[in-house]
This record gives structure tokens, C-alpha cells and sequence, in this order.
DNA sequence: TTGCGTCGTAAATCATAGTT
DNA sequence: GAACTATGATTTACGACGCA
């Protein structure tokens, strides 16, 4: 009944990505609030604002950026300690 | 109520990366429910948006998950349905371009 | 004190857009 | 155009705090 509603009303799922200079927004918050990427409603308005996009897409964007962001620097960082460890092996030897 | 104030001066990097060490008892962060699961749990919420004592656990034990689960599905279905809300209105509000 | 409510979020997952 | 990657949205599960 119901049960391919969900699959067709979840069609909300169309995207499209958002303009380059929205991005370009969004970033320049989150990289100059680094240390605490948490905007506070009325700056999450604002930048929804800017960015011509409702306030849950902000909270989607900064949602999937700090996670995202954090992801990549543990990343990275593994496998600079990875190759260190080899490279610290291989010296030894 | 903005902001926590856990996160508040903690340092670039601390901030994201040390929230690490977040309870969640559970084996997997989270699982995903069946279709079956999700059917019975939107219908009994169609019938009513709170659940009573009662129909919470005959739904935990109808569909094999904990009354904690029954209630927190609940509870974000809850947020789901004014999180919508809040959008329509929002773009409703959007059509204040008629002033441009 | 118990217990369920909301709010804001993390992390995983999903679905599709964009790229190679 | 199939495979792969990027990205926006949705789904579980909590922590923090509120109120009865």
C-alpha cells in the first residue's frame, strides 16, 4: 500500500548541487570558525540567506562538513603514520 | 538553548575530532530498519504522533526491537514531521519576492 | 527520581549528480 | 556510458536539558 509511497515520495532526494558561490559561502564560514564550526541559528538564517537555500539545508551542509572534514584528517593522518612506521622500519634495517 | 557548551573553547581540531569518544553501547552505531519495521512503526503513527505505554511495548515485542527504540523512533519522527513544517513555511515565507 | 518531551548533533547510509 | 567519486538528504541513537 503505502509501501512504495516511501520510495516515490522519498524522490524529495532530487538534488542538485548547490551554486559555487553558495559553496563558496559556506566554506569561507566553516574555515574561519574552525575552532568551533557551529553556527548559531540566527547565523545559520543568515547564511541561508546568502546562500538562496533553506536553514535545514545549512544544517545539512555543516552536518556533512564537519564529519566529512574530520574523516579526511583521520585519514590522512593514518596514513602518514602508516608510511612513517615503514619508513622508520626500513632506516632500521 | 544554542550551542553547547561542552564544544565551546575547545580547540581547532579538539572541537570535531574529540567528540570521539560518544558513549553508543550498541555493536553497530546504528542499524537500519526493515521496511516491515518502518511500515508498522509510520502507521502506528499515523493513528496517533504519541504512543502510549501500552502499544510501545506490544510494538517492541510485534517488531522485535526494544521499547527504547520504539520510543526514540517516535521521538525523530516527531522532529521529521516539524523539521518539514519549518521548511514549508519557510519557503512560503520565500515568496516575499514579489517585492522584487 | 523517573521518565518522556524537545533540540542539536554524530555517524552511517541512501540516492543521485558529477567526473573520469 | 559504466565505474567511481562527491555531495546533499535521511535515518538511528544519544547527550543535554526541560518539565511533570
Amino acid at each position: 500500500v503505502m509501501i512504495l509511497r516511501s520510495r516515490f515520495l522519498d524522490a524529495r532526494r532530487k538534488r542538485r548541487n548547490f551554486s559555487k558561490q553558495a559553496s563558496e559561502i559556506l566554506n569561507e564560514y566553516f574555515y574561519s570558525h574552525l575552532s568551533n564550526p557551529y553556527p548559531s541559528e540566527e547565523a545559520k538564517e543568515e547564511l541561508a540567506k546568502k546562500c538562496n537555500i533553506t536553514v535545514s539545508q545549512v544544517n545539512n551542509w555543516f552536518g556533512n562538513k564537519r564529519i566529512r572534514y574530520k574523516k579526511n584528517i583521520v585519514k590522512a593522518q593514518e596514513e602518514a603514520n602508516m608510511y612513517a612506521a615503514k619508513a622508520a622500519a626500513t632506516s632500521g634495517m | 538553548r544554542s550551542g553547547y557548551q561542552q564544544r565551546i573553547g575547545a580547540k581547532e581540531g579538539a572541537t570535531l575530532l574529540s567528540h570521539s569518544s560518544r558513549t553508543r553501547t550498541k555493536d553497530k552505531y546504528r542499524v537500519v530498519y526493515s521496511d516491515h519495521q518502518r511500515l508498522e512503526l509510520e502507521k502506528e503513527f499515523h493513528y496517533s504522533r504519541y504512543i502510549t505505554i501500552r502499544r510501545k511495548a506490544e510494538l517492541a515485542q510485534a517488531l522485535n526491537l526494544s521499547e527504547r527504540q520504539v520510543k526514540i523512533w517516535f521521538q525523530n519522527r516527531r522532529a521529521k514531521e516539524r523539521k518539514h513544517m519549518k521548511k514549508r513555511d519557510e519557503i512560503i515565507q520565500k515568496e516575499k519576492l514579489d517585492a522584487a
